[in-house]
DNA sequence: GCGCGCTACTAGCGCGCTCTAGTTGCCGGG
DNA sequence: CCCGGCAACTAGAGCGCGCTAGTAGCGCGC
């Protein structure tokens, strides 16, 4: 290597060489005073006058002495840190991320993000969180089991967003996916849909209670036949494929609930490549309202999530399990919308009578 | 295996709600050796013999072990952390973080992810992984000025993505902008385009040279009476707003160069919502090549960067940097390409002769 | 004069880890 | 029998900060 490599602690010249980033010690021997009163100035602690911090503020100013968290973090015990898994590729993530930041803030947290990419899986995501001591996990659509979720939550706060997890010590916020499909298949139906397919978001966080309240909906409007699930996830790929499936029978539903948005644009896409009108031919509708959802040229029908409130009370459960760590584990559902837009309309051809 | 929630050192009266996670002290003891032998074993060091590896090994294993990194951190002087400044919204910036953790994996770094939202500026996303000890920045085109950017570099590596920053310590990785926007125009005008605007990104990254390229490419065209900039920004917003205003003045140009895909899209949404087609009555191209650019139900003509490589070559840089703080900063460009797909074509109009 | 309370400040330990400079035990060669 | 060498392991000093216990200085009442 190349560095000075001068000892700065044991016996040599106690010259400042180093190209080390200034310490607190760096800043008090600047104005005179102890480290402690230093800390006490960063720290907004009482027990110095006005004319000192002022002083010690300028002086770290001067130095660009800026507090190192590794440290602060070892010496309280308190990191004041919250991690936050998401899906590097997910818009709907990225909006809760968005979301997250000022609460925590707010709060007094700080927030550390880690990706899921499909190279980089939950698993790694989540170690590396838990390596920088996050004090507590906040994890977006996780898709690990509920065994490992427990395992994790045995050792640290977790709270999982858009996922219902019956693990022992995790909280969980959500919305009622339920009444989103509910919302949705009402509608459909009240235009004049009756076969109304469902492309399911596969293992995807919610896509189970989406696919459960799809089946409950259409049954209580007597149309249990015309239940159909198509298996997918949550990309685009999975709705191009959907829909080349269905091109390939010829005979399309009237109208498609998908797992989410981006499932349905890429329904969207591939229907409207084969030349079929929507919603014309064919309504259909998402899930998430991710802010891609008002792009499409025709803005898209989807069943909207509070994601502020997800947010908010994502990150207040954590920070409150974090103070009472006993507490009974909470599930918070908030209620989800539907936000009509362009592609939904009466169906134009006749439903075959079932 | 409860939390026994007593504190083991001092016992002093240690009131903060914490369980403690094991330390290495604890797995020693259980083992019955030293903490610097587990130290060594953690740390894949020499000096263990085989058995005592997979003793202590097994021994953190049970209780649920992990190496703290904050102490690892402060311990050695080298943090292995790599910070990334990104826009959370922006689908290109996500691509880009994709991309980056394999290749930091590699070198043997960690990544620490830190936000831009409009409510948290770059300033506090760069403070935050700052304060968290990276040993070096890497900004995914950043907003903030040179000055600014060349101070934050004399403090610590800084690598800028997708801009061009004359700044003293700073290395830069970006696209051949003007590459890029020269194929673009090119293709433009061999379809048989004459008028064609560029909507810019305003200070976005890049813009500046965009815009400059557009200007020169029209030129050697001899195009220079067509040149028509309309100022933007990196939204779809302002693709709106550019489409609206072009509507209003009701001559609209035969093709528009957006400043980024998201504009691009935005503009498309507008004027197909007011029955515009493309690419029959205006043809568009987008910029970045996002995943987003191959979504649009008719794809979209894009400048494509080569993210993997940018990427890689971003990472690269910050860790040359680090071994090598003295070397003369790099400017890495990679070319871009034209990805045609559905939104281009000849013009249908006759341009006004000039 | 004394104690008292108060503000402004300091000494120094410890957070969990890394790392240098040892120490120990064992083996072979002179 | 001693010495050197090696492998396996340990002691202990920090890393930069937070925090508790403590000290210095000063005004105040009696």
């Amino acid at each position: 290597m190349f560095q000075p490599d001068e000892a700065p602690g044991t016996g040599g010249p106690d010259r400042p060489p180093r190209r080390h980033r200034p310490t607190m010690a760096d800043v008090a021997a600047k104005v005179g005073v102890s480290r402690a009163l230093v800390s006490l100035v960063f720290r907004d602690a009482p027990g110095a006058s006005q004319a000192t911090r002022e002083r010690v503020l300028r002086a770290a100013e001067e130095l660009g002495y800026r507090p190192d968290n590794a440290a602060r973090v070892l010496a309280r015990s308190r990191s004041k840190v919250l991690g936050v898994m998401f899906t590097v590729r997910n818009p709907y993530n990225a909006d809760l991320v968005e979301a997250i930041y000022p609460i925590a803030e707010q709060l007094g947290y700080d927030i550390l993000l880690s990706g899921c990419t499909p190279a980089r899986g939950e698993r790694k995501a989540i170690e590396s969180l838990l390596g920088h001591r996050c004090e507590a996990l906040i994890l977006l659509g996780p898709q690990s089991g509920a065994a490992a979720l427990a395992e994790l939550a045995r050792r640290t706060p977790v709270v999982v967003v858009g996922r219902k997890v019956a693990g022992d010590g995790i909280d969980t916020v959500h919305t009622a996916e339920g009444k989103g499909v509910r919302h949705a298949i009402d509608y459909l139906v009240e235009l004049g849909h009756r076969s109304i397919t469902h492309i399911d978001g596969g293992t995807g966080p919610g896509s189970a209670e989406r696919r459960r309240a799809y089946r409950a909906s259409m049954r209580r409007h007597q149309l249990a036949d015309q239940i159909r699930v198509i298996g997918g996830d949550f990309t685009e790929e999975s709705g191009e494929k959907a829909a080349t499936l269905l091109l390939a029978e010829g005979d399309l539903p009237t109208a498609v609930l998908a797992g989410n948005d981006e499932c349905a644009m890429g329904l969207l896409d591939r229907l409207r490549r084969a030349g079929v009108d929507v919603p014309g031919d064919i309504s259909v509708v998402g899930y998430d309202d991710s802010h891609l959802a008002h792009l499409l040229h025709i803005g898209l029908t989807t069943v909207h999530q509070d994601v502020e409130g997800i947010a908010e009370h994502a990150v207040r459960a954590a920070v409150a399990r974090l103070e009472n760590p006993q507490a009974a584990p909470r599930e918070l559902v908030l209620t989800a919308k539907l936000v009509v837009r362009g592609t939904t309309g009466a169906p134009r051809r006749i439903t075959r009578q079932a």
